[in-house]
DNA sequence: ACAGAAGATGGTAATATATATATATTGTAA
DNA sequence: TTACAATATATATATATTACCATCTTCTGT
């Protein structure tokens, strides 16, 4: 039987945007991670405020908001003694209101 | 000097709902799982259909799409000789057109 | 200068993931 | 049943991530 046709979508994501994306994506894939965005949605917050927030040891924080910092989903500023990070990616909003679309189409 | 406050964002996920959430983002976060769901979006395909639509070899395509299965973001269905898969998580398609709307807030 | 708070970083063991190759399964057509 | 196409799975190896602990740095207040 003839195979059926392959129907390439419209308007694929070239190489590099897809490659770029999935680094994106992959970095949010991660609970610790993913909360802490979810922190950081209402705006700037120090590490400090993020352990409280999320209840992870100091270290993990600091370790996956260099993660998120090294992707370019977040960046930092210093002010005294505390570090405030905050989201500058800004796919980061849209993607976390379809997470929490639960469910629902 | 007194610590910033830490500011709970309003209505955070779950818990469950997070770690269930990132795991799917992260599903999504792998080049060629990426482009396997962009060139489900339209509807189903079989697997030689999106071997062709990919260009990656049959066994990377085909454990892809069990971890996409295993996941539950895509189902299949066997006609004949040909396996058909579709997407089944109606998130995936919100999460490409946020990814799709690059570096526009 | 000193002590302590805030944050970053290095090392590491456990685990997970990716990629490639080979092989197995299932279906179809002759 | 034979041969071949379509798909799945097994296995091995390489590589990446995670989580944890300890340590180091920078800043503040005294």
């Amino acid at each position: 039987m003839a195979r059926p046709a392959a129907v390439p979508p419209a308007q694929p994501l070239t190489r590099d945007m897809l490659t770029r994306a999935a680094e994106m994506i992959k970095c949010l894939g991660h609970p610790l991670r993913l909360r802490l965005v979810e922190g950081l949605e209402a705006g700037e917050l120090s590490v400090t405020a993020l352990q409280e927030y999320t209840g992870a040891p100091q270290a993990q924080v600091s370790q996956q908001l260099a993660a998120l910092k090294a992707r370019g989903i977040v960046d930092c500023r210093r002010d005294g003694a505390f570090v405030y990070y905050r989201i500058t990616e800004p796919r980061v909003h849209s993607i976390l209101n379809c997470v929490r679309a639960c469910d629902r189409p």
